[in-house]
DNA sequence: ATGAAAGCGCTAACAG
DNA sequence: CTGTTAGCGCTTTCAT
């Protein structure tokens, strides 16, 4: 491994010459940093970021922390947080809690604390108070993807917004009998985003004047299985059947596409539906959605970070930053009857 | 932050005692060991990492090279490795080269060159000599999953085997007429993988002294909708069509199942179908299937890696691991005409 | 089993 | 703009 002072040797400078032309910290004239790079280009040297970070306090490293890994939201918000990271020149060490309690303990008592990373982003987690203390106490910016935290700067999308939009659609194309596919409460990783979808859907009900049916509303766990099954018991019954179905998932939604056609219903014919998220497989299905950018989230929370983690600049604007979405109308919409 | 000194001081110890005493490097009275951890305990020391890897050389950080981490198979991976290096007290440096050749070159030229990682998982990557010799030149263990790498350790399922399983299940129902869904060439990612699952079904056929009809094979591209559109063909015509349908994905499977239905033809009565991965939403749909396991894959990689790293133990067995998989019947597949 | 002390390879004052 | 030098916080010989 060839270190700083063969390059310093070979380029004929001292090693703080070589460390500043090479990081950018501190003046160089444009000659030696020509020479000091030639030379260390030369040499393969490449600086080792142990040393680097003893030394100066800097990681180049962000930590990111997921509930899940292989839930596409989740996998696509790493992605682009990634994809941002690298263009700057950090790293991305990779915390994912599925193994529970105790792996979540080790990570935020340990893990996170042992100088490794720059800040932290945090998706889709409800932060205890002790988590967000002892990242505090370290001094680390935190950005929380996905919810609003206490006394964190986040960045969420207006999930009230989405379900109101995504009912408005409905109603705008006649639909009056319109059931909504929501969570039960034990969703908890997602910031009560069941009920602020359902929330949105009352709120565009009420706005058109229609007073929301507690029978056209069902609960399920945001999966297609789940979604399914909820769906076959909405639309099961000819009478009194909805003419639209608003889920607020994807996932859901597709199973509400498959539970109609099992049922003989066409969709959009006999009803339309409509999800949230522009899953994979929404396009597939012809699904009409509201999509969110989650690999868009995952780089804008980056953005924010490296902003924070720029000196001086402490601007401190919201708490927090609105994500966002954006109406697809695809097949499984129409009006009542057609 | 609390150092090793202040520990050292609470404890009446020295510092090295400590290091000993909390790495578990060396010997330390049990007594000692104790009144050091409970210090340590009291004082919330951390140690930190960077000073600790500039010491000993050891980073305890894996990194992980993946193609895309938005599918399920590599996220899957990642989730297995991430769980079984946190359990070692590793961290997971994720490295997703979704961006194209730049980003790719940058991870291979630089970001895994700054000593930040103590080796080196890839993923479903077919590595050039020049990427492996760089890797190599460092010292550092390179284990690769889903591929043979020339010289380097691996973990693969024999994609072979698993072609021939399925078909020959397709086989023992009664089946002489099995279309298979493959892949064309370009999706280099997979080394051969589609070419070997197209070599095993057809040794499966050859096998029960069938032979192999170019009719009933179509190249798709691994997704739902591509294998939709491609069982739609195979299956529109009733004229000779086939009763069974390997598909070398779940993904396509599921195509070839939505298929169907939209054709009319019931699954399994008039067309059985079998997969391979059982990803995601393989149960929901009924699909048959042989299962691989990517989180046991991760695992297992990091269980090897992780000898490789610890001193002595360069027991130079295969340099190829084979990974399990298991044939799942579940209701897309049935004897003919049932 | 424990302590003293010499680095690990780089960065950041400080001086010039 | 550049060089000198004192650490960064641990680990690890080498003594004891």
């Amino acid at each position: 491994m060839v270190g700083i002072d063969e390059v310093a040797r070979h380029a004929g400078v001292s090693t703080a010459t070589v460390s500043r032309a090479l990081s950018g910290n501190g003046p160089v004239s444009p000659a030696t940093r020509l020479k000091v790079e030639a030379s260390a280009g030369e040499l393969g040297y490449v600086v080792s970021s142990t040393a680097s970070s003893l030394a100066s306090g800097r990681m180049k490293n962000i930590g990111v922390v997921v509930p899940f890994l292989d839930r596409w939201f989740f996998s696509s918000v790493v992605e682009g947080a990634q994809r941002a990271l690298l263009r700057n020149g950090y790293d991305l060490t990779l915390y994912s809690l599925t193994g529970g309690k105790a792996e979540r303990r080790s990570v935020f008592e340990h893990f996170l604390l042992r100088q490794r990373v720059d800040a932290v982003i945090s998706i889709s987690l409800e932060l205890t108070e002790g988590e967000v203390a002892r990242l505090h106490a370290l001094e680390k910016p935190l950005v929380g993807v996905g919810g609003p935290i206490q006394g964190v700067r986040t960045l969420t999308v207006d999930d009230v917004a989405i379900a109101q939009h995504a009912t408005e659609h409905l109603l705008a194309l006649g639909h009056t009998r319109i059931a909504h596919l929501g969570g039960n409460k034990d969703l908890d990783l997602d910031f009560h985003l069941p009920t602020n979808r359902r929330v949105g859907y009352e709120r565009a009900l009420e706005a058109a004047g229609i007073a929301p049916d507690p029978a056209l509303f069902m609960a399920a766990d945001f999966t297609m299985r789940g979604g399914y099954q909820a769906a076959k018991q909405l639309l099961g019954s000819p009478h009194n059947r909805p003419t639209a179905v608003f889920a607020a998932s994807d996932e859901m939604a597709i199973g509400t596409i498959l539970a109609a056609r099992d049922l003989g219903l066409v969709v959009p014919r006999d009803v339309s539906v409509v999800g949230v998220d522009d899953y994979d497989l929404a396009d597939f299905f012809g699904l009409t959605t509201i999509a969110q950018f989650p690999q868009g989230q995952g780089e804008s929370a980056v953005e924010i970070l490296l902003d924070q983690l720029r000196p001086g600049q402490n601007q401190l604007t919201d708490l927090n930053t609105p994500m966002p979405f954006e109406l697809l109308v695809r097949s499984s919409t129409a009006r009542p009857g057609e």
